[in-house]
DNA sequence: CCATGTGAAGGTATTCACAGCC
DNA sequence: GGCTGTGAATACCTTCACATGG
């Protein structure tokens, strides 16, 4: 079943398994089963398989995946192997603490640059970035960078997405709370943490209600 | 079709609802077709109707729907109207960034508590919360908070999450790049950041591609 | 014998088209 | 005329069962 569209959930859990290999590999081990995985990441053995049979053969029936191999074969598919580096556009708070989490490492990725309108932020370096003034986007062009993370608040959100639009940025991690519009060449994936937060509440049980704020 | 079950992604799209009517009401419009609110908040306008209808008749043929009163039936159906407090376990850099973000507020949650284990921290405060050390979690219980953020490094967020439930924790959104292990009436939700980011690069066409790092 | 890969079946969610109501 | 609410149709994703290969 080599050549297919791939269902858009496949992609969306293919970090998933990525993060589960790296973590597996860093174990020493060599080989891993579809059920293994399964129990590392969370996900049915059989949505595993189903999910790596569309991009081709990578596992060996009688033993299971080769990780080192997997892990390849997962990062190029998602070009992790071509495109590393990230523009941040907003340095308050949760844009300071994307600037210095950890987590990027493991797929490749690097926040690369920094952007901010506040002069008092300006010229200031965080974890070996220097935040430069926003008007400077358009340089991103030249760098070679064509992701962007935007931590700004939502007045200022569809202005800088603009800008970045321009500046040639092809992908988008939209932290702002709120919709932003771009060419339909530009993916935008929006992540509103207090919207995740907000949907929790519905899944307890009212019997079950101990908090009433 | 008031009665019947509620699938999963309305319940995922309902605070987007109410992101979408709290900013269209603080511009002091009153009512608001579904056309409208699905350009406000990207959506289709045949989803939202569907996706209402779920829990019976909030709108008026001809008019559109209520803001005010949509609103307020969205935070019921959500509970959020009975719950408004959550606990944030860990204060890193992300987690100091949850504590002084704003956006919970537009949703009635607010971060009531705070934790970690760095005796450093312990005794500060931030945003008007003291940070406790985190062997006082189980206080969590008499003081009718059910929801945690989870902002711990992945080998910390394990155990954490079972010093939670232990807690009468009923909710939990983590931050950790990891599958937790509740029971079942625990309700998880996995908000990885750089899994997020990684999986935009698969949506950049090869020919369009501008960085390779 | 064990684990993968995959057509087919089953289930869930989205989209459509239009009846009903203001 | 305009907008909601919803059965029916469609598209999509998940789950199953088993053939295939080491």
């Amino acid at each position: 079943m080599r050549y297919h569209k791939i269902p858009d959930e496949t992609v969306r859990r293919l970090p998933l398994y990525l993060r589960g290999l790296m973590v597996s590999a860093g174990q020493g081990v060599e080989h891993i089963s579809s059920q293994a995985l399964a129990d590392a990441v969370g996900v049915n053995a059989w949505q595993i398989r189903k999910d790596f049979s569309y991009f081709g053969d990578f596992g060996t029936p009688g033993v299971g995946y080769n990780i080192a191999t997997l892990a390849k074969g997962i990062q190029k598919i998602l070009r992790l192997d071509l495109i590393r580096k990230a523009a941040l556009v907003g340095v308050g708070d949760l844009g300071s603490a994307l600037l210095a989490y950890p987590g990027f490492k493991l797929f490749g990725l690097e926040i690369a640059a920094a952007f901010d309108v506040d002069p008092k932020k300006i010229g200031k370096v965080i974890n070996g970035v220097e935040i430069e003034d926003a008007a400077a986007i358009d340089t991103l062009r030249q760098r070679e960078i064509s992701l962007a993370i935007v931590a700004v608040p939502r007045a200022a959100a569809q202005s800088i997405v603009e800008q970045l639009v321009t500046a040639g940025i092809k992908g988008i991690l939209n932290f702002a709370p709120c919709k932003v519009s771009t060419p339909k060449r530009v993916k935008v994936i929006t992540l509103d943490i207090a919207m995740e937060l907000a949907r929790l509440p519905y899944y307890i049980p009212r019997a079950e209600q101990t908090s009433e704020g």
